[in-house]
DNA sequence: CAAATCTATTACGTATCAGTACTATCCGTA
DNA sequence: TACGGATAGTACTGATACGTAATAGATTTG
């Protein structure tokens, strides 16, 4: 057997790695004030609470996800209560996504927490570490993406 | 903002680099006398090739899933014949997982094609920041774990 | 040995993500 | 201005994963 096994595989661990964090920030944000707030929605969240009124494809553009993706996400993020579509009065096929109340004064509680949880998911780990890692992921988007065509 | 913007954040690397690592391995596989086989079916494949008639329980051990995860993996997988449930003899309650003739026949090829792969995916990059990323990723895992109680 | 407790597996519901196909609309150009 | 391609968004399907609860069988205890 010439692939590593799975506790030796890095894409073994890299799936892992995303799986549990996920989880550990999903049940963080839940018993913290923001029991809204899915680790999915923060994609989203980060993106219009620096700009609001954005356009669905733009929000997946810069989430990294399919614009189809984006469209279930906005759905359930809708459905709670955090943002709403209005229409694009410039393009007629476009809407603008803005966030409600609810979703605007989320933002304090939910970036704490999940600041609070991303140290201590990396917690004891060198900073120059978490920098090489950080550049190998890039170049393992990088060559995925290359490998697409 | 304090929490890093999505393309420099770990977390959105780590999700990310497991997402396209799966679409690559997903099409490579679909292109490569290999059209059955899943990346999720991996971790599976793995061990049954490694050893076959295992319980469903500890395969899922083995690949890092919850039990009721790995019900719906192997009823996939044995729609698609690659292995069968037989009931094992010593328990009542429990299965043994059987590779079909096409389950073992799909090893040579499948292994090919996840190695060629995988070093598409890792290319060109230094065999010791591959292994700090794997020693960053074990300890975001135990972080998580801890994390979990 | 009967009751309580564990364990292996499954069933069900929900979330997340991608790919394909389709509609509505926009826009450049003949 | 009409046509054809490009673009925005959505619907639908399927895969993958988790958590909770149910079920059946096994094991331990009193």
């Amino acid at each position: 057997m010439n692939i590593p096994f799975p506790p030796d595989c890095p894409y073994y661990l890299i799936s892992r790695a995303s799986l549990s964090t996920t989880s550990v920030l999903k049940k963080g944000l839940a018993g913290a004030g923001a029991s809204k707030i899915k680790p999915a929605y923060l994609g989203v969240l980060l993106s219009l609470w620096n700009e609001d009124n954005l356009r669905a494809n733009e929000l997946a553009r810069r989430a990294g996800l399919e614009p189809s993706t984006m469209t279930g996400l906005l759905d359930r993020m809708e459905r709670d209560n955090l943002l709403k579509r209005t229409p694009d009065p410039e393009d007629r096929r476009a809407s603008r996504i803005c966030l409600t109340k609810l979703g605007i004064d989320a933002e304090e509680a939910s970036i704490k927490a999940v600041e609070v949880l991303l140290n201590k998911v990396f917690a004891d780990i060198p900073k120059k570490d978490i920098m090489t890692t950080k550049n190998v992921l890039r170049k393992v988007l990088f060559n995925c993406n290359r490998e697409d065509r």
